[in-house]
RNA sequence: GCCGAAGUGGCGGAACUGGUAGACGCGCCGGACUCAAAAUCCGGUGGGGCCUGGCCCCGUGUGGGUUCGAUUCCCACCUUCGGCACCA
């Protein structure tokens, strides 16, 4: 018998699917493109071109790969396409590791990669390729910034930013892991820079609101953006400065305790410290701390005991008219709220550390509604579910939840409150120091100060420099010629804007691009990207809970705003893949633990390479990569070969009736469900292993034929080249394009199953029984059995459990 | 501390809405082929006990509960992993 050749196989029909142009999905006219109904956007996360592909990457895309093949089986135009994340840190830092051009390297290894991705054989639509360094892309990344200046969502501030003083640049927060750089793990530093940013925070509450629009998202990842906007309700209350004719607003979500709050608390970067201490006898104590406090690490201000230092300045309490002291300390944040607090510590356990460390007054304003009041004071007394207040003034006595109305609303008719929202979202930093970027379509101009550079003058071309070298500005600052330039606006001499922006923006609208990727005139055009979009199914990893799915959604809703899509959520569904393990570490270039997939299709074919990474275990979980298991695909796959060219010699059969053809029916409605609703990958290569186990073991069956025929069809998107050649072989037309093989209900409902018989939850026996057995013939059945009999032993029958098709269950006493 | 996920053979893991626990693969054992080995193919494989047919008992992290029946549902606990965390 001719032997299993996967190479011979796999360059036959590669060049088949090339030639016939396979994988390619053309836009039709817009009114054809309107009448299509059956769309499918199937896509994953675009890769970072630093390296090579390795066996995590495959089992990634084999995701988006079965489904797209599964998809497009089912008589949907699948649009599946593929592009490169190639601007940005990784790919910057691996062109300085390997001392060569971004540039250069970057397109090296984007055809090294989409080459490894030809060979293995996947289902891409490369017509609609695109990288994000070309300028034909990030012509379209700067065209959308504008569009954002334009309506005041990208703006220039001088903030605290965080440094990192490896990669030399500044990090978004999402990028600050434990204090550390998400990238390379250095400490990051504090600085003051003038930086560009998104409002991301004007879209907090839409971007926690429009998750309902959401078809199906894991729930983790909706928990983790939620805790990431962290949207907390409470109020803004007004501290009046006694002496000074200041007022100082503080963040609150616990009004209800206004009457305890014996002390104030100002971040030691609030604007307002200079001011209060100014010619005080403090000031100099005051300075110092903040100067200190400056000095300190993230990890340090955390760890270390509350400390502070008293301003002398008394604030008024605006609910009891108390004057309190005001303390600088840093355990108060500028970032949130609005960087002083009323400290209430009795209830507050930050400030009851701080209160007893300084010896402030603790007053108890809030008891637990069933208990006595704790005896005297100075106690902590944590929040509970029945809360009522005490020692406040007309509300001692109110439930805690109406108090907190009562009061900001009272508050509020003296002008000293008002409802507000805190949220821990921050905007989003954008501006970058590094070379490797879209350049930020800005100019400097002395007399008119921040000027857009004009649509008609786009792209700003990324400048040739001599030393792309991270060093705390931006390398571009070096490129004279090219920073300088006339101002758009009145002509006279002007700079252009030498930061470039983070990778994140590149890929918050990628997917958009990708459904009119070739548009010279637009971004896309809006007719194209409403037919395409929401995207079906997304497909990446957890790693982009946070970052990079936020951002693209954020990116959507100021689209749709502007009204140049039709929809406010990218990705209507979203899958999140785990990731592979080897020798004890994710596998990846930098920890040298890859295992390398050409290696691979040279020994064994590209077939068994797709099959193997998805069956190591369910693909929404990390996975440990077993290189001993991999030569189980191999000889599955010989196994189908030779059952398929049995098959051909034995051709046809009957298609029902037969135990091998119950099961290819069985076969077929669950790789059908878990493909399909389940999104399971692994279980469906089982269930055909399962199949051809049971073929190969059943000489004589009839329905042989047909067993191997479902087979073939069923393991085609894991396994396309093979599943082609024993196709055609078994004379069929091409398989991709052919409907599955479909069970028929009528013969269905002619099929026997086997009835399980228990008595006392025991089994007892097993008869075969009709499909369409009432539940009264089952228990005549069971009764009849003479296993069962004995059992029975003439008990009395107390109860009798059917369930339909699977068994009956006779309990006696 | 708060929120979430998960604990099943020697290993990766199946069991979709409570219904024969251990599919499929690896490994291991036995057999065929071979002078022999490798490769390949076929069969067996949760633990224990009677027994040469066959049958019984125990088994899904631990302890309880609901149910005729629980890996699945409920309660408590243990362990592991992930996210958030001076967020007022």
């Amino acid at each position: 018998m001719e032997r299993y050749d996967p190479k011979t196989i796999e360059a036959k029909w590669q060049k088949v699917w090339a030639e016939e142009r396979a994988f390619s999905v053309p836009n039709p006219p817009l009114d054809e493109l309107r009448a299509h109904r059956n769309k499918t956007y199937v896509l994953e996360m675009l890769p970072y071109p630093s390296g090579e592909l390795h066996m995590g990457h495959v089992r990634n895309y084999m995701l988006g790969e079965v489904v797209a093949h599964f998809r497009r089986r089912h008589g949907y135009a699948v649009l599946r396409p593929m592009g490169f994340d190639s601007f940005g840190l990784p790919a910057e830092n691996a062109a300085i590791d390997a001392g060569r051009h971004p540039r250069e390297l970057t397109e090296e290894n984007i055809a090294r990669i989409r080459g490894q991705m030809t060979r293995i054989g996947w289902a891409i639509d490369w017509d609609r390729m695109l990288a994000t360094h070309e300028p034909d892309y990030y012509r379209w990344t700067q065209w959308l910034f504008l569009r954002f200046f334009e309506r005041g969502l990208t703006y220039r501030k001088e903030v605290p930013v965080k440094w990192c003083p490896n990669d030399q640049t500044v990090l978004a927060n999402e990028q600050v892991i434990d204090g550390r750089c998400e990238r390379c793990g250095a400490e990051v530093e504090a600085r003051n820079l003038e930086q560009w940013l998104f409002r991301i925070t004007a879209y907090a509450d839409r971007l926690l609101d429009e998750m309902e629009e959401l078809e199906s998202w894991p729930e983790r990842v909706l928990t983790m953006q939620r805790n990431w906007i962290g949207r907390s309700e409470g109020a803004e209350l007004i501290f009046r400065v006694d002496g000074l004719d200041v007022d100082i607003p503080v963040f609150t979500t616990r009004p209800d305790t206004i009457f305890g709050a014996t002390f104030f608390v100002v971040a030691p970067e609030h604007p307002l410290v200079e001011h209060l201490v100014e010619g005080t006898s403090h000031a100099d104590e005051v300075r110092e701390y903040v100067r200190h406090a400056g000095g300190r690490t993230a990890v340090e201000r955390e760890t270390k005991e509350k400390d502070g230092v008293p301003t002398g300045r008394f604030v008024v309490n605006p609910a009891s008219g108390a004057r309190i002291p005001v303390w600088v300390a840093d355990y108060v944040l500028m970032e949130y709220g609005t960087g002083a607090i009323m400290a209430v510590p009795a209830h507050d356990e930050r400030d009851y550390a701080f209160a007893k460390r300084y010896d402030l007054p603790i007053k108890t304003v809030v008891v637990p509604a069933d208990d006595e009041p704790p005896e005297g004071e100075g106690a902590f007394v944590a929040h509970t579910e029945n809360e009522r207040l005490v020692n406040s003034a007309q509300f001692s006595g109110m439930p805690a939840p109406e108090a907190k109305r009562a009061i900001v609303a009272w508050l509020e008719e003296r002008h000293a409150a008002r409802p507000a929202v805190g949220y821990r979202l921050r905007d989003w930093l954008l501006s970058r120091q590094r070379y490797w970027g879209c350049p930020i379509p800005i100019v400097h101009c002395e007399r008119c100060g921040i000027v857009p550079v004009p649509d008609s003058e786009l792209p700003v071309l990324l400048p040739e420099v001599e030393d792309y070298l991270p060093k705390g500005r931006s390398p571009l600052a070096t490129a004279e010629g090219w920073v300088r330039v006339d101002c758009p606006s009145c002509g006279g001499p002007a700079r252009r804007e030498t930061d470039t922006m983070d990778t994140f923006v590149d890929s918050s609208w990628y997917f958009l691009r990708y459904a009119d990727a070739r548009n010279d005139e637009a971004p896309f055009a809006r007719e194209i990207v409403d037919y395409w979009l929401p995207v079906n199914q997304y497909i990446g990893g957890i790693e982009h809970a946070i970052l990079h799915l936020m951002y693209a959604r954020f990116f959507t809703k100021v689209l749709n705003d502007i009204g140049l899509v039709g929809f406010r959520e990218p990705f209507a569904r979203l899958f999140t893949q785990g990731m592979v393990y080897y020798r004890g570490a994710k596998m990846s270039k930098s920890k040298g633990n890859v295992v390398d997939p050409d290696e691979y299709m040279d020994r064994y074919g590209a077939d068994a390479c797709r099959l193997y990474p998805v069956f190591l275990g369910p693909v929404d979980q990390d996975a440990e990569w077993q290189d001993s298991g991999f030569e189980g695909m191999v000889r599955f796959l010989n196994k189908l070969w030779r059952v398929g060219l049995g098959a051909v010699e034995a051709p046809a059969g009957v298609s029902a009736g037969t135990p091998l053809a119950r099961k290819a029916h069985a076969t077929i409605a669950k790789v059908t469900d878990d493909i399909g609703r389940r999104f399971a990958m692994n279980t469906p290569i089982a269930a055909v292993m399962e199949l051809v186990n049971e073929i190969s073991r059943s000489e004589e069956d009839p329905a042989r034929g047909f067993a191997v025929e479902t087979a073939v069809s069923l393991i085609q998107p894991y396994t396309p080249h093979i599943a082609e050649e024993l196709w055609q072989r078994l004379g069929h037309e091409r398989l991709w394009a052919s409907p599955w093989p479909e069970a028929d209900p009528a013969q269905l409902e002619q099929e026997t199953f086997e009835l399980v018989i228990q008595v006392n939850g025991r089994v007892r026996d097993r008869v075969e029984v009709a499909a369409d057995a009432s539940e009264d013939e089952l228990v005549a059945r069971a009764k009849e059995s003479p296993k069962v009999r004995a059992h029975l032993d003439g008990k009395q029958i107390r109860q009798t459990i059917v369930v339909p098709r699977k068994l009956v269950n006779l309990v006696v006493a």
